[in-house]
DNA sequence: TGTACATCAGTGAACGCGCGTTCACTGATGTAC
DNA sequence: TGTACATCAGTGAACGCGCGTTCACTGATGTAC
């Protein structure tokens, strides 16, 4: 209907963040390496040479795609870890059931956080943007293991750890794929039950019930 | 010290195991999407075009190689299971150490089989292969649930896939990064406790010791 | 309010490169008799 | 054992392509006075 070109002069206006968004759109489409420097200034309609005023290269972009990722991502875990009432283990329990909403609501960020094999350490920034997010969940542990005698506690580092290693797991294994190609269980039901059998063995849930 | 090209007339003898090799050795130095054609053509010792000779594209011996690594795998988790005497506990904790090791001795095969996004249900040998390996947890988990009350006994499969989570996320968050980067924990030491918390919740081992 | 000028954010053409794949070919090997 | 011939597994040159990045440029915007 209207013009494709509609209110686009000489200067863009918008074209950095446009730039992020188009490679987070093709980093879904075709993988994390799939992404191209032409193939997202196309997206924005600018010419080839115009991404070059906002990043230095390449890698940079999905740089800054990343940065932002943890950010939205750790908001979202602390808002979720907040809202959900005053028993710790709701609040982790909810914790949890944002990680995966968010690898499923915004996967072209989770792909440039975890996939795509940037070096999180060389980058201050988004090393910092990363702490940001572990601290949530790590905090989330606290609270839970506060309540466990001492000497069946178990660091709660280590605890965020476990969660965040089978909450990508599931992301990864069982949430990305095809549907219904590789689990009779859904991501969302599979998260819960691991996690709940989990903090049964952390003490943390009464044997029955 | 050798001359490079000894041994080596018109044909090669070996060529399809070769790029297979190399395509190994790619994406582990470059990244799932890092290997490419060319190089393990370059890297054979035969021309750009020898390769189409035993492989249709691309594709085709990234497959190979996926498949190759399910049937290794396979292997590995059957005789860690098989090899750790009559306890089905032991067994299944036996497995789990051997699927981290398998990621860590073979990154090659294991990229190949988790990372390089090729969609296994459409080529069959595939499907076969993955199915192997997957069917071998399954089992592991179907004996460690045997001696539970069949009211507080979640389906084999469910437990399977939450280790495989697991396991998955621990080699993918914390096996892979640069040394020190992520975890004060080794990914050993992150994968034994996390499962044996959840077994522990399960209710195969008792609350304390 | 008006003007001179610096700076910013685009353009478009070009570069060199490496890639996947195909083609007609040729050397080596295996087999029927 | 020897020979004719089919088949197999390589070669090397070529194709068209899309990429990342740089360059000198130019149009638009912001600011000092």
């Amino acid at each position: 209907m209207a013009d494709k070109s509609t209110r686009r002069g000489y200067h863009h206006g918008n074209l950095r963040q446009t730039l992020v968004e188009a490679a987070l759109d093709l980093v879904v489409e075709k993988g994390p390496q799939g992404f191209t420097m032409a193939e997202a200034a196309r997206r924005a309609e600018v010419s080839p040479a115009a991404p070059y005023r906002h990043f230095k290269n390449q890698q940079d972009i999905l740089s800054e795609a990343a940065r932002q990722g943890f950010l939205i991502f750790a908001d979202k875990l602390q808002l979720a870890s907040d809202g959900a009432g005053p028993d710790p283990l709701k609040a982790f329990e909810a914790t949890g059931r944002a990680y995966l909403e968010f690898a499923q609501e915004h996967p072209g960020y989770y792909i440039a956080m975890f996939e795509s094999s940037l070096s999180i350490s060389k980058d201050p920034d988004l090393a910092l943007a990363s702490n940001k997010a572990m601290t949530v969940l790590t905090n989330a542990a606290k609270d839970i293991t506060a309540h466990l005698p001492s000497d069946r506690r178990p660091p709660a580092s280590m605890i965020a750890h476990h969660i965040w290693a089978m909450s990508h797991g599931v992301v990864e294994l069982f949430a990305r794929a095809e549907p219904g190609s590789r689990a009779p269980f859904s991501p969302q039901d599979l998260l819960e039950s691991g996690t709940g059998i989990y903090l049964r063995g952390l003490g943390l849930i009464p044997g029955d019930s």
